[in-house]
DNA sequence: TATTGTTATACTCTATAACTATA
DNA sequence: TATAGTTATAGAGTATAACAATA
């Protein structure tokens, strides 16, 4: 029997992230978020980041376009920013209460969505895709 | 044994697409492409599309930025427009010689995109990675 | 001088709404 | 009126280069 013809992986890889990023999108706007935003929650609540270099590494995303969502954030009310007292070039980042709620509307919104991802495949299929997307992830590391 | 703690499906599945997608960015741009663009030559390719509608649903993008994308290949000399004669509302799309050029040489930049990724994972991985992403993709279908 | 972060600017991709041309 | 496509406009996300503040 000749081999199942497949679509290449990068292409079958680009499209299923396109149709889930986009309906990841909507559940976070529903939820009053966007994925930047969530990314930046979760690594500030998640992530033990010393300074926003480290920050924007966490996110993958160069500085200044951390700073461009910070900025957003900051008139939004979702976080604060000031001087480290020891190393006063350092800007600490803090979530403000605001902050704090939206994260939680936004991870409920993203256990959602995963929950609807996860639906038809068992708890080994999603530890196997898992296993292979990361292996794949690490074939084109740090390019 | 405890159940082994996994970072959420989407989380894996954004952060592996992101990386490879700014790995096939690169690998497009320096043989002169970009993905749009090769979405759209290898829609013109491998489908028959009857109009523009149809070729921005191939692509997955809406009809307006299709014509963006178009405007700009057909300044650089990769395809031409013309009215259908038996239906002059629709515009036929078709490759000029150098868009056939760039198709191939995209094609085979892709091809080595794929091999990267598909780099210490056997056959059978891939044909069940590929099973499980579309699984994935069908369950936010047409959100 | 080196490090941290911001500002200024611009580019790409995408979208919606209003419009033109054709049927 | 309905269909195919374009134009005008805008917004989100990203990046690089130049700059300011601090060490």
């Amino acid at each position: 029997m000749p081999a199942p013809v497949t679509a290449p992986i990068g292409v079958v890889l680009a499209r299923t992230a396109k149709t889930a990023g986009r309906a990841f999108d909507q559940a976070l706007a529903a939820a009053g978020g966007s994925q930047p935003v969530w990314q930046i929650l979760i690594s500030l609540k998640t992530t033990a980041v010393a300074n926003q270099r480290e920050l924007a590494d966490a996110v993958g995303i160069q500085g200044a376009t951390l700073t461009h969502h910070l900025n957003g954030m900051e008139a939004a009310g979702l976080v604060t920013r000031r001087r480290d007292p020891g190393n006063r070039r350092v800007h600490l980042v803090e979530l403000t209460e605001a902050g704090e709620q939206l994260f939680h509307r936004l991870a409920s919104a993203a256990i959602a969505h995963d929950q609807r991802l996860r639906k038809g495949l068992s708890d080994a299929e999603i530890a196997q895709l898992a296993d292979l997307l990361q292996r794949l992830a690490a074939n084109v590391a740090d390019t």
